[in-house]
DNA sequence: CTGTTAATGAAAACATTTTTCATTAAGGGG
DNA sequence: CCCCTTAATGAAAAATGTTTTCATTAACAG
């Protein structure tokens, strides 16, 4: 049993077909993915996946932290699976490829300047940064 | 003739009644708005103002920099007036009050580890932070 | 004041997310 | 290993958010 399927059966959730169908999907993902695309590619393990099934077991992921929901630029959201420990998206603008990379202490500093300077508590913050992974910056270096 | 104004007029981009109501609201409001929200408070400028304008002029004031669209927390796109300088935002999840802040040196040092450990080009990114305003924190301590 | 044309707004199309409810199947107890 | 309970599912429909279409309006140059 995996990692991610002994946490369901903490919580008293069941593990069904739809659910290793979506896992599936999110683990072969290299970008994040929009609820339609995990319904495409999860339907060639679970033919009669639905598109509620995947919202709500992508919600129940995010309340499990086993997925990352990131901020796309077409409007939509993605979703990602969670790395171990406090990470951030760095997200290629042209291909979509996505890496995650830890949040270091130059945050953390900041953070603190801001609560100084505003009063507010900050208990939650969301980085993602836009650019151009290496291959994309080769393919079209001025185009 | 306001900065805005001015600076639709350099574009060959007319200064109508429509685009004067959008922008008294965003204007007066204290943390981002929907369009939707738009709509409601600049019809109290402009009756007849529809939904479809006002994404149309959303749109026009990004490509200007006038806006600045912001992640909300309930799914909506929020857009806010930009500061002068490069700024991020903070909200409040009790009140949705935002201030904005500068982003400062920090931000630039993690952003070039990011770009030494990965190999991408960053040239853009979007900070939020989430938390609790003054006001807030006293009203529900422990609530 | 008038003509040109950018801008507008209503309706409809489209996309995304949530709700409803009858049906299915996960997995514990016998 | 089978049966039962009930969580989970999926189709349809509703709700919500955004974009397109196109006839009409009004900004502003002349």
């Amino acid at each position: 049993m995996t990692a991610w399927e002994q946490q369901l059966t903490a919580c008293d959730c069941r593990i069904t077909m739809p659910r290793r169908a979506v896992m599936g999907a999110l683990l072969e993902a290299e970008s994040p993915l929009a609820p339609q695309e995990i319904l495409d590619r999860g339907r060639q393990v679970h033919t009669r996946l639905g598109l509620v099934t995947v919202y709500r077991t992508l919600e129940l992921f995010l309340r499990l932290t086993l997925v990352r929901r990131v901020h796309r630029e077409d409007g939509c959201q993605g979703y990602v699976l969670t790395s171990p420990g406090h990470h951030h998206v760095l997200l290629c603008r042209d291909c979509g490829r996505a890496v995650e990379f830890p949040g270091g202490d130059d945050l953390q500093v900041l953070i603190q300047r801001v609560e100084g300077e505003t009063g507010y508590r900050v208990d939650e913050h969301l980085l993602q940064l836009f650019g151009r992974c290496t291959a994309c910056q080769q393919g079209e270096s001025d185009a």
